[in-house]
DNA sequence: GCGCTCGTAGATCAAATCGGTATTGGTCCC
DNA sequence: GGGACCAATACCGATTTGATCTACGAGCGC
């Protein structure tokens, strides 16, 4: 798990949309649609489900969300530059 | 800024010597070096004082160390697989 | 039904990152 | 001076990451 797939996470999560998010991330789709997959592979977890219109949060990514969220924040404490 | 890089700044800091930190990570001594000072690099700041005998934790190292302990508690809570 | 749009997923390739080995330089102790 | 210990550098190979191209599916207007 690295923090890049914490955030791409969140952001999917945000937008709701993999491609949104990724214009958000200034990284293609593909590399972000990977990163997530394989997010869901090590936890083990699906975090979205998969629609037509985009991605839902699942339980459990609802749950992940404020993790993930929290630790970020701290991450991004860490760097008062 | 990376999850490995931070767990390596504990290690060293617990170990007060990168080669013992790192064959408790199992890595080699090189490295653990490299990253720390990539991560001292991207922090702009000196986060141990280099000693024949070993690392010394500096005081921005110390308040460091506390936040990063933090975060990788909660990363680890993360994965409770 | 036929395009068109929007969205995700897979394949492939190039670039960047990461770790390992070998080596150097410095300090301490005998 | 020789050996032990430690960090830093140079270099190389393997892994990972991201970009591009492409395929596939669902909705929408005609």
């Amino acid at each position: 798990m690295s923090l890049t797939q914490l955030r791409y996470f969140v952001a999917v999560a945000e937008e709701g949309s993999v491609s949104r998010a990724a214009q958000k991330c200034f990284v293609s789709q593909p590399p972000m649609s990977r990163q997530l997959r394989a997010l869901e592979d090590e936890l083990e977890v699906t975090l979205f489900h998969r629609e037509p219109r985009g991605m839902r949060l699942s339980l459990e990514g609802t749950r992940f969300l404020e993790k993930a969220r929290t630790i970020l924040k701290l991450v991004d404490d860490l760097t008062p530059a």
